[in-house]
DNA sequence: GTCTATAGCCGGATAGAC
DNA sequence: GTCTATCCGGCTATAGAC
């Protein structure tokens, strides 16, 4: 059937990604993995490019919708942070994000790649500023935050750890402990009686002024 | 001379991999770069694998001793980000991060690889270490801030915006001035009088000992 | 140290049988 | 839709002349 076939080369290219890397993968490998004939690569997709491009979305689309559920319960920015967690040791682990690190690797040098990697990314990036704005709502970043921006960074720093978990799990595990500090010093923040938080506002406030300029 | 064609080697396996990525370097694409004979990457370096791992740590080193004088001048969390945000904007044209995005991809899959980005990325974070633990050390931070964490975090949020500046330049600006935001709610803090700051001081400890715990 | 030449493999892509 | 067979180009790596 050929929806099936499709689907099997899609999880294959997931697969190979994960298991060779954006420069291991090739028609063959990708079959291989599938479990199919290699010339279906190019029935079906037309292309070694056009089917990777194809995989990131779909890989990507189920992925942000495995996590929309947890996302919608988050209430809080330590709520977040715990989500965020349990996403990174998940995923890590089933090499997941690793996908979105070598589609973004293989972007720098393919405009195609670019675009694909941009739309998937964009599907994160969506989920991430909706779970933000809630939770920013009563803090003082709430009100002058960029959360398009704030979505974007979280997204990039995400994919740079999963990077960096590879090559150094100890150095991992330290640099989000210390993200879990920063996010305890903003919700300290948000305890701060009237007085001192109108004054926070006014110090992101102009600080944002001088950002802008600079 | 020897000296000088291990150097092109070198500063050749650098432009390949930022013009062609890590899946379109090849002993051919590099000597082209460098300009020398393709036999000569075998004479050399024993492998294109062996040239690649030599090639990350030979261009760190140039770097970073690049902005070992800026980072020396560093005396607030607002000169960091004003000297980050510079090396990104810089290093970006020069396509000098991309590079160690590149091999942080290939590593994934590539034990030896991993071992090579590795020492490189310690070259960095050796430097932010010692720039962040100068700047924190008068605030409520630095004295339970986890500062080789944060200066890991610090790297690899820095890779992965350079990553995605090339898919979606708007984007990546709009994560940096939300970068700026977080950095000036963090100064804020700094200028606390001394009761707020012990109770951040409290607030931080409390969040990083659940945080241990988690 | 540097070059040419080449072995031998793996890659994308297509033609054409079924 | 799926398969086999194949073209042809680029790849790593080495042998051997200079």
């Amino acid at each position: 059937m050929s929806s099936d076939t499709r689907d099997r080369l899609l999880q294959g290219t997931i697969d190979a990604l994960r298991t060779q890397g954006i420069a291991g993968v090739s028609a063959r490998t990708i079959a291989a993995a599938a479990g199919v004939n290699q010339a279906l690569v190019f029935y079906h997709f037309g292309s070694v490019d056009e089917l990777l491009a194809a995989a990131a979305m779909w890989s990507t689309e189920q992925q942000v919708a495995a996590y929309r559920e947890p996302f919608e319960r988050v209430r809080s920015l330590r709520e977040l942070q715990k989500v965020g967690r349990e996403l990174h040791t998940r995923e890590s682990a089933a090499g997941n994000v690793t996908v979105l690190g070598q589609m973004l690797a293989g972007a720098q040098t393919n405009p195609a790649f670019a675009a694909a990697t941009r739309d998937a990314l964009a599907l994160w990036t969506v989920e991430i500023e909706r779970v933000l704005a809630r939770v920013l709502a009563d803090s003082p970043l709430g009100e002058v935050a960029d959360v398009p921006g704030l979505a974007r960074a979280v997204a990039a720093s995400f994919i740079g750890m999963e990077l960096l978990a590879a090559v150094d799990p100890e150095g991992d595990k330290a640099a989000f402990r210390a993200l879990d500090q920063l996010g305890a010093l903003l919700e300290y923040l948000d305890d701060l009686g009237p007085a001192s938080r109108a004054a926070a506002r006014r110090a992101v406030r102009t600080a944002v002024r001088r950002s802008v300029r600079a």
